[in-house]
DNA sequence: TAGTGGTCTAGACCACACC
DNA sequence: GTGTGGTCTAGACCACTAG
């Protein structure tokens, strides 16, 4: 993959500010002079770059740094990303809090999303996700019991995500998302420690596999204070 | 663009039933003979339906169409999207409430996310938009005014996405948003019509023109039960 | 082994921006 | 005009999947 090394080879640049956030890169001519490979190959790495929004690209004019200014105090998961829960706390302590775990047959909704009969059992369970013994999302999931034989109370103790890849070695392809906000339930309120008028910010997903199988259906209700989304969006040329 | 052609061609056929769901798609082969194009630009045709979800691309195996079956009742945006509200809801009446509308100089914050210097005055103005009467959001817009010349209170009652691009020539690129949950403010309450609990959904974007240039940074405040945001999203290979 | 998609090459022509 | 990135070609080799 000589285009994601040279993509990630200039990413470092830019975040060690090798190249002067007010200057265009070196146009493609020269990275192919450099890195000793086709234009297309150039090309290609530099898309991805601004595909995660890191450079703009100009036909004509050239490519140029975008400089991110967004920080913040809140966990933030970026759109692009399939990650567990676990993964994204990378520095921090991630517990969990085991509230409910069976095996039943899936409603017709869940079955729908799925895209499994009815008379295929799932598994279900409800997990508290703690970082540094602080609660901070209450997630419900449903996966159908036939691809991820297994689960335990243990596995699901850490990261069902981490099994998957390690223990089955499945491999997680993409996800669709649902955003939006609502207001606290009393489940939010005693697990996540919320008061009444506080509000989650639920997160509905389906997880595919590569194989383009659907394997988990989940709910996950952030506390409002410790979590929000962030999307880069680049139109099409 | 035959790519595009040929990607929009596709994805007609998959939603109008031309592929059979469960079947792969003819392969990349097939596809160059029957588009008489070159083997790269099938490919990139497919790439742009996997980056959208529509179809799932496994090496040795084949191109599958992956069944999306999101369905809902709320309005949703997709991240790949950067609209104004107005577009969004093609076939309903928008009309929009003007709060506020003044030119101030911006705060150090602001001007940072506009990458502008504090001196440059920017337009700010809040407003209430409301879809067949019905208050959905408020949005509170700062704009450096060199950049967008003309913003009247009429252009605010309607679209300044639309004025942008049709009345000065301007191409918005991209965007990106911070997506989170908050309580309802007493601004919130009163101009959304909703109770002391309930929360919104708020939207805080950044918005780039084609230039490269920061031209919007934007708060939204969405009623919670009348938008979510969706995303799709993709793993690298 | 045969067939699939993933990557890469070495060119070509085009659209766009600036001078 | 000159230089930039956007698209496209015709081929090549590789990695993965299935039988």
């Amino acid at each position: 993959m000589k285009y994601q090394v040279i993509s990630e080879e200039i990413r470092h640049r830019i975040e060690s500010g090798f190249y002067p956030l007010d200057q265009p890169l070196p146009d493609e001519h020269s990275l192919v002079e450099e890195f000793s490979c086709s234009r297309m190959t150039v090309k290609r790495a530099l898309d991805v770059l601004a595909s995660e929004g890191i450079v703009f690209r100009k036909r004509g004019h050239g490519t140029f740094i975008v400089q991110s200014s967004f920080q913040s105090d809140y966990i933030h998961v970026g759109t692009n990303e399939t990650l567990g829960f676990t993964s994204l706390m990378k520095e921090k302590k991630v517990t969990s809090k085991l509230i409910s775990f069976d095996m039943i047959a899936p409603t017709a909704e869940v079955a729908s999303y799925l895209a499994i009969s009815e008379d295929t059992p799932v598994y279900h369970h409800i997990r508290v996700r703690c970082v540094d013994d602080n609660p901070h999302v209450i997630e419900e999931t449903y996966m159908p019991t036939p691809l991820i034989p297994g689960i335990t109370p243990t596995v699901l103790h850490n990261s069902v995500y981490a099994y998957m890849e390690k223990e089955l070695g499945l491999k997680i392809a993409g996800s669709r998302r649902r955003i939006r906000a609502e207001q606290a339930t009393a489940q939010d309120m005693e697990e996540l420690g919320l008061s009444e008028n506080e509000p989650v910010l639920v997160i509905e997903q389906v997880a595919y596999l590569n194989t383009g199988i659907a394997f988990e259906y989940s709910f996950a209700r952030h506390r409002f204070d410790k979590f929000e989304i962030t999307t880069v969006n680049i139109n099409a040329k």
